[in-house]
DNA sequence: TCGCCTTTGAAGACA
DNA sequence: TGTCTTCAAAGGCGA
């Protein structure tokens, strides 16, 4: 599992993101994903003949063409703003022009060496955007269509916020000092395999992306009533995507509703108690904005395949390409403990209801789920550790 | 209507 | 300290 040692004790940065790879050149990776494209061809030849090209190009084709319109406008909007998006250098599906229709609103990073480090610059980063996008999806090439607007109202300081602090989050220009000698060592493992229970095929291999294809479930997080409703606002007045309706699945916002009109949820009539979930991680901010491609190059709509493609994208990942995720998810953290400085995962514990115990034992050999273990039984190289910075 | 599936990562619980 | 469990997103599917 990533790792992040930032030796000051501290959490959110304590032990996240920081990862030790094997030493693999930068070319050893380039090769290592031809190789991939080539398999991919190779797989996508076979999957062809079982599948329906026609199907998946066209419907490909009229997702692409629906949102082309949309963004354009957010192109010619925000293209000042695309310089200060990090760009990825592979010419993988990174490539800016992928995302150009999107809105990139870059906030101060307080931890970047340069970067603002004062109180006030950490405040800044929970700012709403201005149409009500989330301080930290504008990092990600989220579509801001995918939000509705609300009006910026959060408090200019947030520790004046009412609640019991978990951390000192007055500081957190300390937290993470990630620096680019630090996310040099991310490196993906690119033996990883695991066997899927669901058929994969050339969709389960990174494929270069032209076009960025949105879909409704990029929006889930930031519902509609998320924003606007009361049931969706922190107690400091703070609307957060975090914050959700107790009745368990996110609802789709506004956006999505205008695609996929249907009568408000007969729940939505009772108010019950928010439900604060745990901020994303680097793998579900990934999977947000890579699933609408998923599923549109695969034409697939069950997550549990999709989200198996999408694990062995995330690990043909290049390192920089993970480090953008875990930088993200890093400001993700933060930024929900300086909303909910309260919360806990535990509190959302037993929402769900608990699987049986046996059978994830027999899901797993070692009964730990997770990429070290997954790692380990593969005997693949050197899994994701932590890694000192600085 | 609810839980499962499936993925990785973070965090809490527990021995 | 190490291991295990739960939850986070997503939507189809079965009970």
């Amino acid at each position: 599992m990533p790792q992040l040692n930032t030796g000051g004790g501290d959490d959110l940065g304590a032990n996240d993101e920081m990862i030790s790879f094997k030493d693999e050149g930068e070319q050893d990776e380039k090769i290592q994903e031809n190789a991939f494209t080539e398999r991919d061809l190779a797989d996508l030849k076979s999957s062809l003949v079982n599948e329906s090209e026609i199907n998946q190009n066209t419907n490909a084709a009229v997702v692409r063409r629906g949102h082309q319109d949309e963004q354009r406008v957010y192109a010619e909007k925000h293209r000042e703003l695309l310089d200060d998006v990090p760009k990825h250098q592979d010419g993988g599906m990174y490539k800016t022009p992928a995302y150009s229709g999107y809105p990139f609103l870059m906030l101060p990073d307080p931890y970047l060496p340069n970067g603002p480090v004062s109180p006030t610059a950490n405040k800044v980063s929970v700012v709403q955007q201005p149409h009500g996008v989330h301080p930290l999806t504008s990092l990600l090439p989220y579509s801001n269509e995918h939000f509705s607007p609300s009006p910026p109202h959060l408090p200019a300081d947030m520790s004046q916020k009412t609640g019991v602090h978990r951390h000192q989050s007055q500081d957190l220009s300390t937290f993470y000092p990630l620096t680019p000698g630090g996310v040099s060592q991310i490196t993906p493992s690119m033996s990883w395999q695991s066997q899927s229970v669901y058929p994969l095929h050339s969709c389960g291999f990174r494929q270069s992306y032209t076009s960025s294809l949105p879909s409704s479930s990029s929006y889930s997080r930031f519902s509609h009533s998320l924003m606007l409703g009361s049931s969706g606002m922190h107690p400091t007045g703070i609307p957060h995507p975090a914050i959700v309706p107790p009745s368990g699945k996110q609802e789709h916002d506004q956006f999505d509703r205008n695609i996929k009109p249907h009568p408000e949820p007969k729940r939505d009539r009772e108010p019950k108690k928010p439900v604060i979930k745990k901020p994303l991680n680097a793998f579900m901010l990934y999977m947000k904005e890579m699933r609408a491609k998923v599923i549109a190059e695969c034409t697939l709509k069950e997550s549990a395949a999709i989200n198996q493609i999408l694990g062995r994208r995330w690990h043909a990942l290049t390192r920089e390409e993970q480090a953008k995720y875990y930088e993200l998810a890093r400001k993700e953290r933060q930024l929900h403990m300086q909303l909910y400085p309260s919360w806990s995962a535990r509190d959302n514990y037993g929402k769900k209801k608990r699987r049986k115990r046996e059978k994830q034992q027999d899901s797993t050999t070692g009964g730990k789920r997770n990429a070290f273990a997954t790692f380990k039984e593969d005997s693949a190289p050197a899994p994701i550790l932590p890694m000192e910075v600085l």
